[in-house]
DNA sequence: GTCTATAACGAGATAGAC
DNA sequence: GTCTATCTCGTTATAGAC
């Protein structure tokens, strides 16, 4: 007996259609999903789903709002911590853990995909990766100023470019293979200063 | 006139309409694109599409045929070089170069994106992706020879990843921001003997 | 060899009963 | 709130004239 309008109730059946859309989308892609399969997933009919959803996008969109607070979590958990270059690959492996799944690659890629057509969805994922972005940015200056890190990079750009390099391990996922080493040299290897890779600035 | 059955001018025909294809398909996506919008940028009608190529995804994969020869090329031309370590950082600009271009870079999403459902696709791709991997490992394995290279890793699985960095490049691509500085710098971080990174093995 | 015309199909979304 | 039924549109691919 459904309680009426209990917002609760209407809350999770959203939730409910979310996840199992997500599924579907990561393991076949948007435009090979039709809300008809969804609709099938979670035992309902497709005019429901568009009860709860105005349509198919923002039924797409629902899937990465659900990322903005674990963003904020992971980088609230680390911000304060001792060691910034630690920090740093702490944030970064948390970010790449998912990477051996290859449906969470095929949802980056779905998601690099359709970014480029739905404006508010580069919004939401763009406030996702601002999070990230900063929270690293900051980590980064921090390990400058302790002396950890290239004084000579920009704080910013280099935490862009090191998100890139996260979202690369998930395109690159091959089965039982993790990224973790190799992220870790790399990174590394990005950030030291330039002990033994050129000579001292004046002999 | 059109001389009949002429080989050439099919091959041209073929050609032409392949390119203008990998532009559509680049800003659109393939799903987005259909075949009658190829016929119409090419001035043509879907039929004469459809007699060229045997269907939509055929067409698709034209568009990546022609980088296998490139590849080879651009190893040829670079395997021999007297500086491994040189080569490589020049093979990996030359494979990033197209990375500034935006539909380059929608073009390796939507690349990853049908590899999935298109097993001709990803044996087109993977031959040239061979290429490139084993060209790069003969040349970290002679890096490697020279002392200039970390024996430490694994020349394939090395060469695997700096395939990877490169697609973060493409990631990474935003208008009027060049990756050259920070491809460089990744690799040679990453390539380097581990002086100043680690402690002496045994004090 | 290239066209016009269209077949065959499935998609997203809506109407309206209950 | 959720259903059945359907509308409308665009897609790939083919048939057949020329």
């Amino acid at each position: 007996m459904p309680r009426r309008a209990d917002p609760e109730r209407i809350a999770q059946k959203r939730e409910q259609i979310a996840v199992e859309a997500g599924r579907l989308f990561a393991a076949q892609g948007y435009d090979r999903t039709s809300v008809a399969e969804v609709a099938k997933a979670v035992g309902t009919s497709p005019a429901s789903v568009f009860y709860y959803f105005e349509d198919k996008a923002s039924l797409f969109r629902a899937v990465f709002e659900r990322d903005l607070p674990a963003a904020e979590a992971l980088i609230a958990r680390h911000v304060e911590a001792p060691d910034p270059v630690t920090a740093i690959l702490d944030v970064l492996d948390a970010l790449a853990r998912d990477a051996a799944d290859p449906s969470a690659s095929g949802m980056l890629i779905e998601l690099l995909r359709r970014a480029g057509d739905d404006p508010e969805l580069l919004a939401v994922v763009g406030r996702t990766a601002n999070v990230l972005r900063e929270g690293l940015a900051a980590l980064i200056s921090r390990g400058i100023t302790e002396g950890a890190i290239d004084p000579d990079l920009d704080a910013t750009e280099t935490a862009a470019w090191l998100q890139a390099i996260v979202d690369a391990t998930y395109l690159n996922a091959r089965p039982g293979h993790s990224p973790h080493i190799e992220l870790h040299r790399t990174v590394l290897g990005y950030l030291n200063p330039p002990q033994g890779r050129q000579e001292e600035p004046n002999g």
